[in-house]
DNA sequence: TCTGGGGTCCTAGGACCC
DNA sequence: TCTGGGGTCCTAGGACCC
């Protein structure tokens, strides 16, 4: 084994993923502007855009009114995550045919170790030309491939391979590849960072690299150092130098709402709160796991958010848990003059077993595990709305509130 | 322009412990 | 009655990605 060969990295990214799944269940949305995300009218944002709605402008994370005011003629369409969930399986089924160190990125994209493969698929370029085609067959889907030495240059490649193509950095040109390119192709460089590194007259990947990494250590922290690395096409800093496939649990589990107009209704704010409470809690039991902290997060008319946090003594991954401790949240740190444009709930905090209260309460809490699990696996079978249970536990508590004040935390029941 | 939802990682201050 | 320094946990916020 040669151990100085250089890795042979894939990065396949679908095109415009949510609309072509979107084309195969409505064909005639085909070579249309399409917008994927919601209606022209509503809250929310851009999706995703098909490549004819790109050339008025529309782009992902747009905000749907603003698209609309670009392209009016487009199409708008509710996105369908479960077409999407259902289509990423069948690419990763193609993906894992041909490495089986496949590591999905997000939905629509994964890196591929192809080290060593070439005996099964030939040299790097040919084995991308039989993915791509076998990737036409067994999904109807076009993607582009980048092929590099590190996922930080096969990432940047694939992009320039858009759309349908292939792009390959061959060993030892990494840099003289990155360096014409603006440092806001890699990947963590958004907005902010462009406007940093430009203050210091830094436009360019290639004068990333020309800089002594001292001053971009000291200047930019641990970032900066990352910096440097990545401006000679190395995998440096945060999720770039893990091994492929090497990714374990979720870190956070988390879901939020915005309304559609703005409320101050607790009824309303309380009952939404304990839905998403009810569908992270369900996460966490799917994956096994058990969350320390809870964290309510609340953004206002004016679009200031706020996010306040509880550690729980021991962990849970049961409903109930997660609803009176995002309800106390909210009823503690919610500024009542003002109306409420988003809330969301957020579990981190993860460990694999039950808190030792588990085991101290005469199995309330492996009665109210069992009866949840059961009711996922009703859910799984029949649908969402095919068991009560949460909806059932929220009236429940409601009832309980109204009629004995002596629930609500820090009210003295009176006596008649 | 009027700003979704699901994530990851980083920073920074304060509490607390040794 | 002046006050070191490291480690860890918790919390809040923010940049960034798809």
């Amino acid at each position: 084994m040669n151990h100085a060969a250089p890795r042979v990295i894939f990065h396949v990214d679908m095109d415009a993923f949510f609309v072509s799944v979107e084309e195969l269940y409505d064909p005639s949305l085909k070579g249309k502007p399409v917008v994927v995300g919601g209606k022209h009218d509503e809250r929310g944002v851009v999706s995703a855009a098909s490549y004819e709605a790109r050339k008025f402008g529309v782009h992902s994370a747009m905000p749907l009114r603003t698209a609309y005011k670009h392209c009016p003629q487009a199409i708008f369409v509710e996105g369908h995550p479960e077409r999407y969930r259902e289509y990423s399986g069948r690419v990763f089924e193609v993906l894992n045919s041909f490495s089986p160190v496949v590591e999905m990125a997000s939905i629509d994209e994964a890196y591929l170790d192809m080290t060593g493969t070439d005996r099964l698929h030939g040299p790097p370029l040919r084995a991308a030309h039989l993915l791509h085609e076998s990737m036409k067959k067994a999904t109807d889907l076009n993607c582009s491939i980048g092929i590099a030495t590190s996922r930080l240059v096969a990432k940047i490649a694939s992009d320039q391979a858009k759309r349908n193509g292939i792009l390959h950095v061959l060993p030892g040109v990494e840099a003289r590849y990155l360096a014409p390119l603006e440092v806001r192709k890699i990947p963590g460089v958004g907005k902010v960072m462009e406007k940093n590194l430009q203050s210091i007259g830094i436009r360019r990947i290639g004068d990333l690299a020309a800089l002594d990494e001292a001053v971009l250590s000291a200047r930019f922290g641990k970032w900066g150092l990352a910096l440097a690395g990545k401006s000679h096409g190395l995998d440096a800093g945060g999720w770039f130098d893990a091994e492929i496939g090497e990714r374990g649990d979720p870190k956070s589990i988390s879901h939020e709402h915005t309304f559609n107009e703005d409320t101050r209704d607790p009824e309303r704010l309380e009952a939404t709160l304990a839905h998403l409470a009810e569908k992270v809690a369900r996460r966490l039991r799917e994956h096994g796991l058990h969350t320390r902290t809870i964290q309510l997060k609340l953004r206002y008319s004016d679009f200031n958010t706020i996010t306040r946090a509880y550690s729980l003594p021991a962990p849970t991954q049961l409903d109930i848990d997660l609803i009176e401790h995002s309800r106390r949240l909210l009823r503690s740190n919610w500024d009542r003059s003002q109306a409420i444009r988003l809330i969301g709930i957020h579990a981190s905090g993860f460990e694999h077993d039950a808190g030792q209260l588990d085991l101290m309460d005469g199995g309330r809490n492996e009665r109210w595990r069992q009866a949840l699990e059961a009711a996922d696996k009703l859910r799984d079978r029949y649908g969402e709305s095919a068991v009560a249970l949460g909806s059932g536990l929220r009236g429940k508590y409601r009832e309980r509130v109204q009629d004995n004040p002596a629930a609500l935390p820090g009210k003295e029941p009176k006596k008649a």
